[in-house]
DNA sequence: AAAATTATTAATCATTTGACTAAATTTAGG
DNA sequence: CCTAAATTTAGTCAAATGATTAATAATTTT
């Protein structure tokens, strides 16, 4: 593989088509981008493309892991930070999470879809399972709703209420009737409401 | 246009390239489809499947149709039902579509991403708008959630709740260790807790 | 500055894929 | 049965597309 010394040219190449190269991929994901498409966002000639990163599944797989990073990185510092209470973590949680969704709001739709589609690759990696349900947030949920509810309930609805709102973004705005900027702004409204609806759910069950 | 007198025949082998063509679509997505899959899929010949539908464009439409109208029927007739209280429409709506989403897991993920890659043909489409906004639902809605909170958030948490688990299906049975028999049984015991979280949330704001 | 390495381009290739055609076979009505 | 319409098939085509190549330009090293 080349490295180049001349960094400040080369990283630009690079980083132009790995930027363009995600904005495609999320937004049409792998099937329906042609490289064609993503040389032209990033203003190189297709065969570059083929010369950085040799194909288009590596360099899929390259952005998917970069992206599925984004994901892990806004939950990690989160859930075993064993000095935040139940509350903190789910109001922290929310507001990172949030906000990393305001910014990539293509995001969920593109790592769920590559979930269903290869199910395989997804299932052992993170090995997720595990890091979850052992973690001092789970415990704690355990604790806070035992007998009265199953935890994954709250888990799912943490999720779903949080990351829902991006995945049907323009769905809802559609049949809701809002712009992009009233739905920013509810988004915003969220970040405060989730956590009471949440807590709500651990106490009453 | 064709049409045989023949029905017998008929109606199953197009019946027979409908069915495999929503599977290998909704499975798959537009682009990732190649008509060959669905003719394999559905036992015939590739050539009978332009025979029937022309095009794979036209039978994609098609299937989306279909599907855009599973989604709405489950709605209609709750919505605008003026004989049913406030409670009783999340009740029921929440019970119909979770029924049709545990046979149609696909549906969600498979629409919205279509409706991300074309907002336009949904833009107006359905007027789903108007109808949703002047909506028996909606009106008990603001009505009782008045001052407190914006009904908006209310409807996307309720379809949040419901939708969401089965968009991130796979992925929840990961991260949180059930098997696909205790998803189902856990989306059933849901019918009954997402009304009673969304009448706290309405009651609370 | 010469040589060597790295970066970029245009042109081309091989394969995939949606669609079409023309012929063969089956079915329905007389 | 016979004929015409309906159905099915194999074979083929043209466009799209991922990838490669060979030549050229730019940069770095010696």
């Amino acid at each position: 593989m080349r490295r180049s010394k001349t960094n400040g040219t080369i990283a630009s190449t690079e980083e132009k088509i790995k930027l363009a190269a995600r904005k495609v991929f999320t937004e049409k994901g792998f099937a329906a981008t042609r490289t064609r498409d993503i040389a032209e966002a990033a203003g190189i000639n297709l065969a570059l493309l083929n010369y950085y990163f040799r194909s288009k599944q590596k360099l899929f797989d390259l952005i998917m892991m970069e992206n599925v990073q984004l994901f892990i990185e806004a939950i990690k510092n989160v859930l075993d930070n064993e000095r935040l209470t139940l509350n903190e973590k789910v109001a922290l949680f929310v507001e990172g999470y949030i906000e990393m969704l305001k910014k990539n709001p293509d995001l969920p739709l593109f790592i769920l879809q590559e979930i269903r589609r290869h199910p395989e690759k997804f299932a052992n990696q993170l090995a997720a399972k595990e890091i979850f349900l052992k973690s001092h947030f789970f415990k704690q949920l355990q604790a806070a709703s035992k007998g009265r509810i199953n935890p994954v309930h709250i888990v799912v609805s943490m999720l779903g209420l949080t990351i829902f709102p991006f995945i049907a973004g323009l769905f809802l705005q559609n049949i809701t009737n809002i712009n992009q900027v009233q739905f920013d702004k509810m988004m915003d409204e969220r970040k405060k409401l989730i956590p009471k609806w949440v807590d709500t759910m651990i106490k009453a069950g």
